[in-house]
DNA sequence: CTGTATCCAGAAGGATACTG
DNA sequence: CAGTATCCTTCTGGATACAG
């Protein structure tokens, strides 16, 4: 496993080679802001606003950012409708439903493990 | 425990709520760092040096934070043993082992969808 | 309504040197 | 070997104001 970087040559791409790009790609995928929106956007094309009403807290920068970079990379649509006033709505690619599942079972352990997570946060910080 | 958000009676916890814990969590383990350390852990027990060759690119100082978190967080133990020179294990617990099949999955995905998301990369900033 | 444009504070992360 | 300590740079993300 302690092979150079040497794709797109070979077939292996590899997150654990500093240079190799799959890394990048993890580190957009691995991120909650991403993980939240695509799960949410799971039901169909959401528009801005709705998007940034269900990810409570999320500023505005923030979400266009993020919508921005993902679909940069191929995850979701962003289409502008014509109207006063406007309204614009994304929606996942096939790529980016791709990412549903795996994306909803990490909120969901984030919610279920809540208890285990908080106690031994709490047995940690007490020692 | 001391919350300042609990979810309702007979409801669950939310990472989409602000204020849930649950949204610290998801942080937590939806980062590419953790990714790369709880799937690395997964054969076994690891030496600090092991991990860190493993994980090409990280200094010692990020390493030795994400371990920090992830032991606080109840996913990894830490054992030091007293010789000369100095061995330190981690090691997966069972909290934790429950996270290496959803983070190998998008360890995976980013892998195996690279030619997808560097085209549309292209196609992206070609316009 | 859906953003953009700034500015800014704080967190994340790298480099280097050093210790038990 | 397994870290710490320190310093520094970059990135993330919030706040505000404003535009089309």
């Amino acid at each position: 496993m302690n092979l150079r970087y040497a794709p797109p040559a070979g077939r292996s791409w590899n997150v654990l080679v500093a240079e190799c790009p799959s890394r990048t790609s993890l580190a957009r995928i691995a991120n909650k802001w991403t993980a939240m929106v695509i799960t949410v956007l799971e039901n169909g094309p959401m528009r801005f606003g709705d998007i940034r009403s269900a990810l409570e807290g999320i500023s505005a920068k923030v979400l266009t950012d993020t919508l921005r970079d993902l679909e940069r990379d191929g995850m979701l649509t962003r289409e502008v409708y014509g109207e006063i006033p406007p309204r614009v709505e994304y929606e996942l690619t096939p790529l980016g439903r791709t990412l549903i599942e795996p994306l909803a079972v990490l909120c969901r352990w984030a919610e279920q493990h809540i208890p285990e997570v908080l106690a031994a946060r709490d047995a940690y910080d007490d020692r």
